[in-house]
Parts: C-alpha cells; structure tokens; sequence
DNA sequence: GCAAAGATTTGCT
DNA sequence: GCAAATCTTTGCC
C-alpha cells in the first residue's frame, strides 16, 4: 500500500512523524535484489523562517523542488561526500521536507551491504557491520539504497516508481516516538538550532550513533 | 570570480 | 575526543 501523499501535504512536522514506521522500498534492478527498510528516524525541515533549513536562503536552484509537491524526493550532497535522502511535504507553493536519518533494513541486506562496500571507504568494516546497522544514519541510508542527486525529482508516492514509500504494515503497533534536537544544525541561531524536531522509534537499534543513541 | 562552510562518517590519538 | 576526507552551494568582492 503506498504512503498517501496527504499525509506528507500536512504541517511537516506532523508529516515527519507520520513517516516513522514507514517503508522505503527500492525495486531489484540488474544486479541487486529488491532493498525495503522501516523508517526509525528522520527530521523536520521547514521552510524561509528555519534557519537550519535548505530552503532559508529562497528558492534556489538545489532546493528548489522543496517548494514543489509533496511526495517528491530531495536528495543533496553534503561535507562534500555523502547523499541525504529528503521527503518533500507542505502543499505546493510552501517549501518542506524531512530527512530520513535511519532505517532498519528488512529486505535485501546483502544488497545494502554490497553498495555500500561499493560506494563507501572500510570494506572489511562494513562487511563485519549487523544488519540492523547498515543504513543507520543519513548518508548511509542513501548508500544503502543507491540514492544521489540524480533520484532528486522521483515521486516517492507513485506506486510505479522504482523507489517509494509505503504504509506500515496494517495492525503494525504505532511506534512510541521520541522527539530531541536535530543533529549537525549548530551554525543555525536559536531556536532554530535547538527546537526537537527530530524524531525516532524510542530505542530502536538502528536509529543513527552511537553520539545520537535514544 | 573566489572563499567559506556544510542537515556526515570514519579512523586515529 | 578530534581531525581528515572531499566538492557543491552560497555569499560576497
């Protein structure tokens, strides 16, 4: 069942917790078997007021899908090396997304770990990595699932896209959610750098760290 | 045009 | 606990 894209329109705050527990499915293509991980951490971006945010500088040429909408992927590159895989929220006009930190591998591990070994640095590390570890932080998730700039644009909520988000499980308990400040924002000026708007699945063991353990 | 900094991860001290 | 790796985007001259 695919995420309605509703739900991603509404405040993105209220979106980005929406989002935990949910899938990102990535279908097999040549080479790699189908990927599906459950979102366990992500966090809120709005839009010109959030000084930590993509989109407080206007629209601009990286982030102009932002404002576009919702449902639709941002991925960016950033310290110059790793790929951020974003959900764009907010009706159109109104520019939002949330950053999905972490997810919790359920299908197609050993093709997780094959691009990541492929991609990144430290193969004999990730080679010895537990599943529940793989793609437990945001550059990793976009490892993980093969994802850069270019896969910026794909409707996360077509149920044809190859990469896309789907509902929880039906019956699936709601996750109990667990909100602190956001990671890596301290250039931002108060409170922007401090409001809790991250959000994760309360000790899940993939949620990014160790420094960011809940 | 150029300089600075960044929504991170890893490895070494 | 700290610094390196690495390059795009943004802001200012």
């Amino acid at each position: 069942m695919v995420f309605r894209r509703e739900r991603l329109a509404a405040p993105t705050l209220e979106a980005a917790q929406a989002l935990l527990g949910a899938l990102l499915v990535h279908d097999a293509e040549a080479g790699s078997d189908r990927r599906v991980g459950r979102i366990v951490e992500v966090e809120a971006y709005t839009g010109q007021d959030d000084r930590a945010s993509h989109a407080r500088f206007g629209r601009t040429a990286r982030n102009a899908v932002m404002f576009g909408p919702p449902g639709i992927a941002y991925v960016y590159l950033v310290y110059g090396m790793y790929d951020c895989l974003n959900v764009v929220t907010e009706p159109d006009g109104r520019p939002g997304a949330v950053l999905v930190r972490a997810v919790e591998p359920l299908e197609g591990v050993e093709a997780m770990r094959a691009v990541r070994i492929a991609r990144g640095r430290g193969a004999a590390r990730i080679r010895g990595l537990p599943a529940h570890r793989l793609a437990s932080g945001p550059g990793l998730v976009a490892a993980a699932f093969d994802l850069d700039r270019s896969d910026t644009g794909r409707d996360l909520c077509d149920p044809a896209s190859p990469v896309r988000l789907e509902a929880a499980p039906q019956g699936e308990p709601v996750p109990s959610i667990v909100a602190t400040a956001r990671v890596g924002v301290h250039y931002a000026t108060d409170p922007w750098r401090s409001v809790p708007w991250r959000f994760a699945i309360a000790g899940h063991l993939s949620v990014s760290g160790p420094r960011d353990r809940v």
